[in-house]
DNA sequence: GACATGACGATTT
DNA sequence: GAAATCGCCATGT
């Protein structure tokens, strides 16, 4: 079942911190994807089955949250988000490139 | 087994 | 600068 880039991703988005967000091109790059950015949202469709997968902090290139709609409820994923102390504003994550995380970024600045 | 689509991104026109 | 198109892998039908 694993062994493709879904196992890859599953394990970059769990190392996510609390309070950061990552975008799926930065974590399509990082696994050698390059553009297939599309695999690490349906990565994270499939990491819904995974509650130790924070999904809700990976957003699109533009901090939106893109992926809401497929959360259990269209906020639930802008309030886990507020819970990690990040400001989301009309779906979409304030300072977004500031509290951006790459994934082979491990330190936190 | 093949076709179509999908939570995106980057590049080219 | 904006719009359109390709790329990429996996899932669903």
């Amino acid at each position: 079942m694993n062994d493709s880039l879904f196992d890859l991703i599953f394990d970059i988005v769990r190392h996510i911190p609390g309070g950061r967000v990552t975008s799926y091109g930065a974590i399509a790059r990082c696994i050698g994807a390059g553009g297939s950015a599309r695999i690490v949202g349906w990565a994270m469709h499939a990491a819904g089955a995974y509650p130790q997968i924070p999904a809700h902090r990976v957003v699109n290139s533009k901090g939106l949250l893109t992926g809401k709609h497929h959360f259990a409820t269209l906020t639930l994923m802008q309030e886990r988000l507020e819970q990690e102390g990040i400001e989301v504003k009309e779906d979409q994550v304030v300072d977004f490139k500031q509290l951006f995380w790459d994934p082979a970024t491990l330190s936190d600045m």
